[in-house]
DNA sequence: TGCCGGGGTCGAACCGCTTCGAGGAGCTCG
DNA sequence: CGAGCTCCTCGAAGCGGTTCGACCCCGGCA
């Protein structure tokens, strides 16, 4: 292996100059910066990365705890996990990435051992075990989510409330009278994830203001989940004409089941659907959609995250205001 | 922070005794372990890992290089993420993520500043520029998928021909003599994936001996994808009834666009897909797959690194045989 | 001319852990 | 009774960086 000894050695000067070379924390002269840089290239230098955490107790290593689910939308997971390591490398940090099967204490060991300078947390539940333990870490800690009580956390998330509200909104400037929502599966409310209830909030507080009928039915992502789903609906709404869907996973399932009750969309039912980015696009009909900007969230907690280390920035909880796209999927009331 | 000293002092030893009780190298005298642990314990000691892997050369991290495509597919890939983490975490070795856009820099960048002790590469081409530098790296690396010339490196993967003969004897088998490969997105074969390449000549040369007509067509994952990839099939089998399909993503909208046509599954056309582990339930017809086990080739690749770590064990390939699950997506030809 | 100041470099201490050689205690055996 | 073991524990030397104080050299100024 080569050491910054042996960059020195070549370079011939000391390897604490070297180390200046490379942190720019003191003025060097351009003649040895050239010469040590050029060593560096030539021998193929990386410095010791252990070594640097011990010397500097900064490791440039985030960790990331991802959910280990199967009933939370993949892509959207994926979205949030790609854009971190992508956005952490602008920044000249890697990703240790963490399943929250470890629970709460698998932050405490990554913090207290040292493996990473700061922790983002995805999927956080309303009362999440994992908060007192991160708050009591001094560690700064980026949520992904929005729990009852971020305490001195940092947030980030779309704003779930206000996007079923674009959506009840748009339905009803349509002119739709009895909507429906199509939540998550059963399981993500039971375990009290944030954004379903949030999403569910806004839906109704909407509904409300605008005196829609309404009814709303969580929806496991099978076909079974679908159909069950849309029977409920269709008791609950028998004259149902919208429909949001906050569902990822169901919608194509769902889309081929209203095909089946000779539902048509839009002339029978519109559809409007919180999902993300890129999918928009390649249904059959193209979807009216508020995307969920998974890309946006993870870079903007990498962000956040960078600003604490610098110890510039306090904590702070941002939702972003979602947009809605308006396709064919959603048209005025016949 | 407490210290491997703090804890001595604590426990009225030295701090190498401490360090013999949690590495297990030495003996210790079972009283002096008792109250090492209970120090350990009531401390909340933590090592260090940067300390750690300075002193030992060993880091405990294995790190695993993701692409950054849209069009794979992302479910297997957050299979595969998963599961590595998972299988990880039994060998107490924490996952360093990385995506492949910093390239074969990545790599060496690295294993180079000693962050992992081991390399698992994803989604590998045939001719990948990955390869070469991994292998000039001295650091153990496992290949998930199967280039042309995996040299000294292990690799797992699914046994994609024998997948694509399962499904084609399958199809046989049921008297299907005209059918058609739905093939993953044109632009996995332009990069010359090799799972893709793999499937295909496993289901050209399985048709050839059985004397089926076929067809065989890339599909990119949207609306348009699917019907042109539809027509494309027609065109050259007017009379297929046998559909395989190796595209995951398109897998929801094919089946659509065949009810619009009305081709019904299976009276009029048997399907038979490729795709991870659970999905093949959840929709409206259960369909004939062949499971891609991304969980057993994650677990799988974890493993062999963890062997080629021990020093034990020298790079070998290994295939998973595939298992075809039968269902009622595929019927006798009428 | 002598002094001061600052840019540029060096040496050494330290970060927290592992590991190796050494050594003390207690035992057996000749 | 001392030599020779085994079993357990200790001390110290690194591992490869960072960082701080010290030092040297040189130019400017009184």
């Amino acid at each position: 292996m080569v050491s910054i000894a042996d960059v020195a050695q070549d370079a011939g000067v000391s390897s604490s100059t070297v180390s200046y070379v490379l942190s720019g924390k003191r003025s060097i002269s351009p003649e040895t910066r050239r010469r040590v840089e050029a060593s560096i290239h030539r021998l193929g230098y990386h410095p010791h990365a252990g070594a640097r955490a011990l010397a500097s107790s900064r490791t440039n290593v985030l960790a990331l705890i991802m959910p280990l689910r199967t009933d939370i939308d993949v892509p959207v997971l994926m979205g949030f996990v790609t854009s971190v390591v992508t956005a952490a490398r602008k920044y000249d940090y890697d990703v240790l990435l963490l399943t929250n099967d470890e629970g709460p204490e698998g932050l405490r060991r990554v913090a207290n051992s040292a493996m990473a300078d700061a922790l983002l947390v995805m999927d956080v539940e309303v009362d999440d075990p994992r908060i007192p333990v991160s708050r009591s870490l001094s560690c700064p800690t980026v949520l992904i989510g929005l729990p009852d009580e971020p305490g001195e956390l940092s947030c980030v998330d779309l704003d779930f409330s206000a996007a079923a509200k674009r959506c009840v909104h748009h339905l009803a400037d349509l002119g739709h009278e009895h909507i429906a929502l199509v939540g998550p599966s059963p399981a993500v409310y039971e375990r009290g994830t944030s954004f379903a209830t949030r999403f569910l909030r806004g839906f109704t507080t909407a509904a409300r203001e605008r005196g829609l009928h309404t009814s709303s039915q969580p929806c496991a992502p099978s076909y079974e989940g679908v159909r069950d789903c849309l029977d409920g609906i269709l008791v609950e709404q028998p004259r149902v004409t919208g429909l949001v869907v906050h569902n990822e996973a169901a919608l194509g399932t769902l889309l081929s089941e209203l095909r089946n009750r000779d539902m048509r969309v839009p002339e029978d039912v519109s559809v409007v659907t919180v999902s993300p980015d890129e999918m928009a696009a390649n249904w059959p009909i193209p979807l009216t959609t508020v995307p969920l900007p998974s890309g946006d969230i993870g870079a903007l907690a990498v962000e956040m995250a960078m600003r604490e280390l610098e110890g510039v920035k306090s904590p702070e909880v941002r939702l972003l205001s979602p947009r809605l796209t308006p396709a064919r999927s959603t048209a005025q009331r016949h």
